[in-house]
DNA sequence: GATGAATGAGGCTTCATTCAT
DNA sequence: AATGAATGAAGCCTCATTCAT
């Protein structure tokens, strides 16, 4: 499986330092080549296009993304708390990788309109993941019982997307971190009963 | 003033008609100046270059959106009242103007960083009215006292982003204006003390 | 019209040049600009793409081509006289023009399948006029009565474009003009009663 | 000897295949290498490089081709009987392989000039051949004796050439075999005294 | 003021060939 | 002898902008 070669991830690795650091329309395959250390021709033997090097950089880093943030909300019983998590780990993982965070934040939004759709498909696992823990809250009455799911998810993913937006607009100037219970507190309190 | 000749606002009126129906990266120049009734030259003795004809295009739209905004809000008391206000109304105005709402919630995010660093800075004129809201929220005791206001604007204003970017995604196939009770809800209930 | 102004016959000429001086694969767009005197965008203006280019460049030529011998052959009674008119100026017109010569011998010949088709189709009014010749022929008696006019087409042709090519491929070296009464001769021959 | 190993010949096999299956520009040497069950690396332990692989198939081909056909020819006296011999079995030869007929009328003719002009120097074999007939025949007098050999040659060439493209462009819909009489009765007319 | 023909820079991708195993 | 992963050169086309009329 190519997925599984280490030149995959070599050079998804390259693409996400080169977006970053270079901007999405400065990012040109020979520059993702020459970061990763391989020739040009190279990439095209592991990705189908430059339009699939970045489909596959998201569907990677959202595939662990998620499956993290699954694996520790799991261990949490209460709704409340599993939304702590998520916000917690969406930012925790953010700061863990600055350059990841440009792309995902801002860079990867430029693409066009058939690189979006894809990338919307990876990141209803993600959507998915917050309507479980909305679920389960409505269930255990942690939440209001006429929660509009649709609309919740909404509120949970705007709010977190926009305050991660700003933190890279700002050149993550400050702790992110540190928004966490803020952030948790005004979305758990509009899910409230 | 150039922004009052009629061409000026005509040219800004086909771009929004162009990018919503070709799409950001198929709106050349050109296709503008065709749907504008003008020659391709033309565009050039009324904005300085393309990203100008955008940038003046958000300018002019948001300026209007804000403008109305702030009118309708003065004549409610409540801070949660005004927010009402602003969540209706901004779903109403994205609603009237299909081709704006297409053009603002999804195609103008494909522009580059430069376009998107100078869009934010119109955007600031909307946030701020949130942070009024905010303020005035805070002070009367509708909202909590120890509210962080810049979190809090970042969630009201991602929560209705998201709502409206989801709308215009699926098409704009229900009506948006319905949902405008339950945002205001989740928000005004994230906001409380 | 495109097909009239200056610079569509400017480009087609250039690329008969570059294209017999460099060989097919060595026609670049930008060099075929180049002698053309014109940008590399200027030629998009012009041409759909590159093969648009060497199509029409063949129509151009193939249709001034068949019409000058058209007149010519009007002016004979006779079939054999007419094959020989087209004979002659076959080979003359050729001569005439020693770019062009190599370009529809030889260049154009390695052009892709989709290419060719297309000059097939400009071809198809050169063998219509083989066809007429030989029809007349047929009628008046000059030539068999049981000829299959199709081989016969495909005898009259396949010579004349087997010692035009070898004549070029022998790099001209020899008067091809003095060649027309020995061709004549051997397929009138060949039609004869 | 390279020639005489049987990988040398399953891999021009496999080119013949390829390139009437696919086209001459698709037929990449990773594919004939597939074809023939080899890797691409080992098409370079029995040919110099793509352009060996050509010459040689047609040096192979042609060379059998030429042999068969002076076999033939060499049990018949008259140079008439002669020539429809070489008519009859050059169009027996190319229905007998379909896949051959295509490679060598249509796709091995986009080659480049310098395969071209190889590909030509096998050819002069086969052209060695008939004008070994013609001259035959003019020394018998079956043939005129003012008979530009040459010329001749091409006429002869040049007519069952064009006889044979014609059929595999019209994807060999009909029996090429039954031409044979027709096309031998134009080419011998023409050599008449 | 208005026109629109002309400009020209810039990048993704293919594929014949090599060479370490 | 055989493999096949890796190499890297090379060109068509688009489109924002200019400027002579």
């Amino acid at each position: 499986m190519k997925r599984d070669k280490p030149k995959f991830k070599q050079i998804i690795d390259a693409a996400v330092v080169v977006i970053a650091e270079k901007g999405y329309h400065q990012a040109q395959v020979s520059k993702i080549a020459k970061q990763a250390g391989v020739a040009d021709g190279t990439i095209y033997l592991y990705f189908k296009n430059k339009e699939d090097i970045l489909i596959s950089l998201f569907e990677e880093k959202m595939g662990q993304f998620v499956e993290k943030i699954r694996n520790k909300m799991a261990r949490k019983e209460s709704a409340v708390d599993q939304l702590y998590v998520l916000v917690e780990n969406h930012f925790l993982m953010l700061s863990e990788d600055q350059h990841l965070a440009i792309v995902t934040q801002l860079e990867l939004r430029q693409s066009n309109k058939d690189i979006r759709l894809k990338i919307n498909k990876v990141l209803k696992e993600y959507l998915l993941l917050v309507d479980e823990v909305l679920h389960s809250g409505v269930e255990s009455g942690d939440f209001s019982e006429d929660l509009d799911i649709r609309l919740a998810r909404q509120m949970v993913f705007g709010t977190i997307d926009e305050v991660a937006t700003t933190w890279v607009i700002n050149e993550q100037k400050y702790d992110i971190n540190k928004l966490a219970p803020g952030v948790h507190s005004l979305i758990a309190k509009g899910l409230r009963p």
